[in-house]
DNA sequence: TTGACACATGCTGATATAGGAATATGATGT
DNA sequence: ACATCATATTCCTATATCAGCATGTGTCAA
């Protein structure tokens, strides 16, 4: 097998830089495809493609408006990686260098460590 | 071309499901290759594979004891990943549904509402 | 209906990837 | 030097991209 379908799964989703471009981009409010392909100079099928994908893993929604298309933003996907990545938070907030990450892990795992 | 190197792109890194496991593993303190591959269900050469990964993007490092090659949890590197998922927190934690992300974005362009 | 505009989809080619099997490399003990 | 255990690497295959280009679909206006 190669590598896991992209659709269906956020963090594959926003391994590829030029979606995580058009994510922030689209933070500033809806936008149409055509704006997105020009404002981060991509071709329109480029940009099109790549909604699609966000789409599909829920990461943003579309909506009719005339003859154009706006593209939202649904955040909410962002949230367990978020939180994902938050839960290794105190393996580097507290300036972990590889001997304290190494005293820890005898703590954690031998225990009489005081 | 293809998807970006999956090496030198920490994104690209943790698209894989099996390394997040490994990563998740490890906050439990160093292992070698062989517990991760069998805690994790994996063969020795898939497991080496994977590590070799997390180390290219330096979010594992490696330390020899003896016969076996201990590998360790580098979280710094997920720090990155955390911060731009951050980035969209104020976009989910106020519930926003599409009809609010409408009005902000009217807010936004428009100008002169109230 | 025809034309114009906005967008989506289909196709192709080049490349990257993950997994499996076999094998190479490395360190240890005797 | 040799056998053994632990890891790394290589070769191979099937598949999944991504980009570019051409074309299809949908909407609006005249």
């Amino acid at each position: 097998m190669a590598r896991a379908a992209t659709t269906s799964d956020v963090f594959n989703a926003i391994a590829e830089p030029q979606r995580r471009d058009i994510l922030v981009l689209l933070r500033g409010g809806e936008r149409p495809v055509t704006d997105v392909a020009r404002e981060l100079g991509m071709t329109q099928p480029g940009a099109s493609k790549h909604l699609r994908v966000l789409r599909e893993v829920g990461l943003v929604h579309d909506r009719r408006a005339g003859k154009q298309r706006l593209y939202g933003l649904d955040a909410g996907g962002l949230r367990p990686i978020h939180e994902w990545a938050g839960g290794f938070e105190r393996f580097w907030s507290e300036s972990f260098d590889r001997l304290d990450a190494y005293v820890q892990n005898l703590d954690q795992e031998g225990g009489t460590t005081r």
